[in-house]
DNA sequence: ACAAAAAAGCAACAAAGTTGCAAAAATTCG
DNA sequence: CGAATTTTTGCAACTTTGTTGCTTTTTTGT
């Protein structure tokens, strides 16, 4: 296991993590690898569903508490009363996103998807309101279901 | 008191439920009021601090949904786990909210407002994204923090 | 005012999130 | 490399938030 060829992931989430100012454990090597084999956005419960009895709960606050605090991955608002996470494309500065892209919630799936290539539109405010940060959530069909439901 | 001059509040509220088919109850118009009495949105927990302990936190949570099947009020999504409502102006129709209108919250204060002359914008979505609705959260500094700022 | 229907209150529970602390890791440095 | 230090984890206990079933109370329609 000397001559491993391909661009060992392992070591590309471990470079990650350091990067970041984080020190590289189990628990945090996987559940970024969970965001990163994952087309839409993750929840806590469900990182504790995928990762299944290897880590505490808390620990999974804790992880998504540090990868939020190091602009690892955003939160995504929705609705209902569970928070979604998904990985920052851009880097993002350690306490502030700056997310330029649409969430999209799919009503079929209820998967939420990061569009990073819709950009977010300006808004017009009344006077006196001034903005920081403009969030788009959009529900409705995902590509997926879209395509599914055709054929 | 039989010459009440002012158009009895109590009077609108409760002409108001009977209109969505709702029955009239004590917990639904004081809860009634207390949205109409509000600038910003309200939480669960909101409501149930300035109700004190006259209902039970069950009747909150089933008049909130109740009010939220017949389009009375609408839920305002975040990034933070707790859901926050606010009254619909236009008439909702019953389990299908569409607003076009922009939510702010603000970081000075933590409330969140229904900016109601901000039009939604539309946004460009890949192929294959099938919209239904568009919600717009933008987070900033409101119109009282700021001028309170200034004085 | 009465019967039928709806809602409230209560209890018990499930799920989500937080905090303090001791044990077990990871990092640093000689 | 290996010991000391720092960081993170796991555990336990707890708070908050949300749900469900059932009985009692309130509303409604006649």
């Amino acid at each position: 296991m000397a001559f491993t060829k391909q661009p060992d992931r392992a070591q590309l989430i471990s470079e990650s993590l350091k990067r970041k100012g984080l020190s590289v454990t189990d628990s945090r090597q996987k559940i970024m690898q969970l965001f990163m084999q994952q087309k839409g956005a993750l929840s806590h419960s469900d990182i504790e569903k995928k990762a299944g009895t290897a880590f505490d709960r808390v620990t999974i606050y804790r992880t998504l508490q540090a990868f939020l605090d190091k602009g690892i991955i955003h939160a995504i608002p929705s609705a209902d009363a569970s928070v979604r996470y998904a990985l920052c494309h851009d880097d993002c500065a350690p306490g502030h996103h700056e997310h330029q892209h649409i969430h999209f919630f799919c009503r079929q799936c209820h998967q939420t998807f990061c569009l990073d290539d819709s950009v977010t539109p300006s808004v017009g405010l009344p006077r006196g309101y001034q903005p920081q940060e403009v969030d788009v959530l959009v529900k409705g069909v995902c590509k997926n279901c879209t395509t599914a439901k055709r054929s």
